[in-house]
Order: structure tokens, then sequence, then C-alpha cells
DNA sequence: CCTGGAATGTACCATTTGGTACATGAGCCG
DNA sequence: CGGCTCATGTACCAAATGGTACATTCCAGG
């Protein structure tokens, strides 16, 4: 019987040897979609025929809706993940100019569609979708930890470089979600250099207070 | 024929006078389901029997399902910028301070789940959404405005706080995003504090590099 | 009391939904 | 060739969906 093929949903189980082409071409295409259509009351058929398939192949191939929405997560997170680690290649000397070296890879124009799709995924996980859950787990963590190695060359306390690491990655967020919404890429890069041009030299030695223990009322 | 109350859709088109109770009430029951629930995958009749109606008087009230969306985005709309509103109420002599009360109103826990629902919004804003894009149209531009005129009793030039307040709101934003994904409300307030304390005094006389005209390639 | 409009309930509808059963290709390996 | 597994197409299904038609209740104003 060859029933047993869809019952288990495919290639799942074991490690994945080569990730079976089919499938991944079938899922990037299915991440394109939701990168421009939206990935808001999409229904299977719908995304099968806009990449040409079968709402039967994408459920074969990821086993439930939710399955493939899970692996469009995972691929998301996946090509995040390589884009921040291309930021480490080259070593950097000054602060300043890692922020501004992780905006332009964030603000990439041609990625605008792709960050959309990020931040929509990102709400839903916010609000508890199961499948998509998964994005917030270690998302935070790794561009704080990517972000604490890149500075460790530059001799700033460990402590010290988290906190501001987290700044960092807040305000590239913010004005990340800023542009996609206003598209005013000029008045948010200049709000950019504002926040990066503190950070030239050895600033963590200017500044007081670094640490957490104050808080106002 | 009574009929025709349903083709128009219940009491819409001139000007809201009282807003109907009954409407409101159905309004402000959904966007607490929408809070608690999430708004993914809703449908009509299981937001109804959450609040106890039928997807009946949804229709009836809303015109359609869009139409109810659409109801919810104005309503998150109008209460965020009644919180807005409430900021400006006690004037401030220090920037910082305003940054901090912001914070504090931003990020109050009895409202994480009402912020969550708004990321969850914004991020199907970005998407393209028709019935929410509404959303985003003015919903920087009044943060903008509204610390730009805040901040004016300070005697900063009005296009150096434009930006500054720009920095200030994406700061915000993604510490708020880190807080809900996270729960580190400690380190991330850590974070907001090394921000803020950037800003006693007289600080738009102490830095350099403030315009627009200067970038790093 | 009665009438008229708002509000609500009941029943229905065509369409779409996610998922399944079964048959059929396509290609590799023995 | 013969089998065997992956891949795919066709057909189907029960359930749920948004929306509508029609009847009914409720209540204020004449």
């Amino acid at each position: 019987m060859t029933g047993v093929v869809e019952t288990d949903g495919a290639p799942e189980g074991a490690g994945e040897p080569t990730v079976l082409p089919a499938k991944q071409r079938l899922l990037d295409a299915v991440v394109a979609h939701f990168t421009t259509e939206g990935l808001a009351d999409q229904s299977l058929r719908r995304i099968a025929e806009a990449i040409g398939t079968s709402h039967r192949m994408l459920l074969y191939h990821f086993g439930s809706k939710d399955g493939l929405l899970l692996a469009v997560v995972r691929e998301v997170e996946a090509r995040t993940q390589d884009r921040l680690a291309a930021l480490g290649e080259d070593t950097l000397d000054e602060t300043d100019t890692l922020i501004r070296r992780m905006w332009t890879y964030l603000a990439d124009p041609a990625l605008g569609d792709f960050e959309r799709l990020f931040f929509a995924l990102y709400g839903r996980a916010l609000q508890g979708d199961t499948a998509i859950r998964s994005l917030l787990d270690d998302d935070i963590a790794q561009w704080l930890d990517a972000n604490v190695a890149l500075s460790a060359p530059l001799g700033v306390p460990a402590d010290v470089v988290r906190t501001h690491a987290r700044l960092g990655l807040a305000v590239t967020r913010g004005l990340l979600l800023d542009l996609l919404a206003t598209g005013d890429r000029e008045e948010v890069e200049a709000a950019l250099e504002v926040f990066a041009a503190r950070y030239r030299g050895r600033w963590w030695e200017l500044q007081a207070g670094t640490g957490s223990s104050e808080r106002a009322s």
C-alpha cells in the first residue's frame, strides 16, 4: 500500500539527507508567494495554484497546512540567520560601522517584501500561533549573541555590550518597521545615523550608567 | 420591507450620533476576543460564539467580515491615540523623562495582549491587507507629531527633534517587540535606560551631526 | 393600544475549506 | 524486464465558511 507515504507525511522523521529538492523547490515558491501576496487568508488551493501545483502536493510534502506554515517559518528563520552570519564575515573595528553594516543588510530595498513577511509572521507568533511560535524562541537571543560576538574584538565589557546590542537591535527593528510603513527612507536613515554616530571610538568608556541596577521610577 | 436594514448594513452613513451602544459593545467584545485569542483564522461564527452572540449579528452590525476587521482596526487606532493624548497631559521639562514616561505607557504589563494585537495587525497591514492598511497611514506621523509637540517647550530645534523622535519611537517599538517576544523585562528596561540617559539636560547642544546630510557609504 | 423601525433568531445556501482514497506515472536498481 | 519508491493527478468528502431571506421580538412614540 502506498498510503503509508501519505500517513506519515512524506520523507520526514530521520535526519534530512538532502532535503529533497522537490520539496525545497515547493517551499521556496510558497515563501515567494507569501512574500508578494501576504500570508493572511491563504488557502492551500490558492497557494498551490499560484505556484503551479495542486493543493494535493502541498499536503503530500508538508503533511498539513500547519506543517507548511511551520516549514515556511523555518525557512524564514534560516534565511535570516544566513544574513546574520554574512554580517560577521569581515571583521570590524568600530561599533558604529557595525551598526551601519547591520542596517544595510536589513534595509536592503530588494528585501522589503521579505521583511514584511517576517514582521507578519512575528505578529502572528506574538499572538501565540502554535505553528509559528518557534520564530520567537531564539530570535532575539541569536541576534544578541551574534552582536556580542562581533563586538568582542573591540574590548567592550560583555555585559555592557549585551545591553547595547539589545538597544541596537531595537533601533534597527524599530526603524525598519518605520521604513516599511512609511517608506521615508531618507528620514529613517537620518535617525539611524544619529544613533550610530554615538558609537564611534571607545564609546563605552565615555558613558556612565550602562549597568542594569538603575531605573527611574 | 425590513430587508433594507441589512442591505446598507445597519446605522451607517450619516455621522455617528452616539455610535449605538449595541454596536460598540459588540466591538469591544470582539477586540477583547482578538486580544486574547489572536486574530488569525477566526471565523465569524467562532468570534460570535465567544462573545455570546450569533454570526448573524456581526454581519448585521458591521456589514461584512472585512467591515468588522476595519472597525476593530479603527478601535485599536483610537485607543492608541487616547493613550498618546494622555501622555501629553502633564508637561515635562526633560527629554529623558518623556522617553521613560512613554515607555511606561507602552509597556504596561496589563496591556501586553493589546500590544500583541497591535503588532499582529501591523504585520498584516504591512503585507497590504486592504481592511487594515489604514492603520499604517498616519500611525508613525501621529507619534512623531505628538513627540515634537511635547518637546516644543524644551527649546530644541524642530528638525532636530523630529529626527530624534523618530529614533525614540523606533527604540520604544523595538524594545516593546523584544519585551513581548522574550519577556525579559529587566534587561529590556536596562537597554531603554541606556538610551534615555543620553537625553538628560540640554542634550541637543552637546551632540554633533543631527542633520540629514551625512551618511556613511 | 398600535405601529414602525431596530435588533435578533432560524434556516438556508453556494462555495470553499483541509484532508483523504485510490490510481497512475516516472525513474532507479537489481 | 520487474519491482519499488517517490511523485503526482483525479475524485471525492464532511465540515465550515461568509452571506442572505424571512420571520420574529422588543420597545419607544403617536
